[in-house]
DNA sequence: TAGACTATTTTTAGATA
DNA sequence: ATATCTAAAAATAGTCT
């Protein structure tokens, strides 16, 4: 207390606007991230224990570290981007599902050849040339075609969402899953930030427009 | 100028702290989510722009659309997660080269059965029963047990990073991909929020200490 | 549905311990 | 590197347009 002091400069008079651009000094960036980050994910969790939303942020420290938070948690989050088609969405789970009913399918077959083998054995006779064939390599080969789509997959859902209602592979599995987006755009900001929105199923294009406007200060380009 | 207003309500006198719960009013949620979402978008925007880091965030809206925020993009982000310890990171790709070795050696085997069914054709003879037997099946199996494997590992390493040098079963692969995490904790909020930390590679867990307590004033728990 | 307004609350840069 | 402190800057809930 006691009398008032010059007024300015009581403390540090040095506080100023904030400098959008990469900081120079390399403690105060240490320490700016550790700040920023920590507030960063409570904006995430208020947003999340707010609005009942869902999220996840993973952010890579300038040393490398990677920090993360989710809600309910970063698994859950990924995967449901991972396929927004599904409603409890786990593209790892449903692909394996089909993999599996595939191996069953493979597995009567394969039983199926073992029968005629065994025939071939006992009456020393083959059916002709093409049942087993093709049955390992041709198979997984398949498999493997399964698996890179899956992978091409993962990289169009992860990183590109500019995939229209028809435009990606989709799943290789066209019967049981369906690539139902109602629709979405990707807007890259031209120093490298990316923003995207995607209406995952259901809800139809009709009310919600998707695109907007991103240029409230920080960048340009639009969700 | 001119004389004081009423000091208090002069436009909105209901503007007071904000109830860190969720919100009753639909509308208001909505539109609370709208301006917090761009609201956490420049932050992580700025985050990335200030310290030079890299940065990805993922939000579904309470009616499930995705909103996502990357720098340099989501996909580039997210593969680092997966791949800490691949200076390119993409576990896809690698997982794929390991599918297709196991192909190659499965064709190859293949081949072999091949021959000897085509002398079983021609000499009337097959060798003794287990040669062609589980060739589908059984290396359909071992396949499927590297996918499963791969999914598992996908969770482990997106949603749980409590995996410390050589606790979770790393990639199916022994040899060609190793799991080398200098370190990492994981605690998960009371509510379902989830923190983490990690430090991916290198810089061993020497200087840097990984556990922080997170109680600044939105949960508890420690990266 | 989406902006503008604005009183308040919240975040935060820099300094300091 | 972490915790406080503080003034200034930024975000934002509710309201109105």
């Amino acid at each position: 207390m006691s009398s008032s002091d010059q007024s300015q400069s009581k403390k540090n008079p040095s506080r100023r606007k904030v400098n959008m651009t990469k900081m120079e000094n390399e403690s105060n960036l240490q320490v700016t991230f550790s700040k920023r980050r920590v507030g960063l994910f409570k904006k995430a969790s208020e947003l999340c224990t707010l609005t009942g939303s869902e999220a996840a942020v993973v952010v890579f420290s300038p040393g490398n570290k990677a920090h993360s938070f989710g809600h309910p948690d970063v698994h859950t989050v990924a995967n449901k981007l991972l396929a927004p088609n599904s409603s409890h969405g786990n593209n790892e789970l449903k692909y394996l599902a089909e993999v599996e009913r595939q191996i069953e399918a493979e597995r009567a077959r394969g039983e199926e050849i073992e029968r005629m083998r065994k025939a071939c054995e006992k009456e020393k006779w083959f059916p002709s040339g093409d049942a087993m064939e093709g049955l390992s390599y041709q198979q997984l080969e398949h498999l493997k075609g399964a698996v890179v789509d899956f992978g091409k997959n993962l990289e169009t859902q992860v990183g590109r969402r500019d995939v229209g209602p028809g435009a990606g592979g989709g799943f290789p599995f066209g019967a049981g899953a369906r690539q139902d987006f109602a629709g979405g755009v990707s807007s890259e900001h031209a120093a490298g930030f990316q923003y995207n929105t995607v209406i995952p199923y259901d809800q139809g294009a009709g009310e919600e427009d998707m695109s907007q406007d991103f240029n409230a200060g920080y960048g340009r380009g639009h969700f």
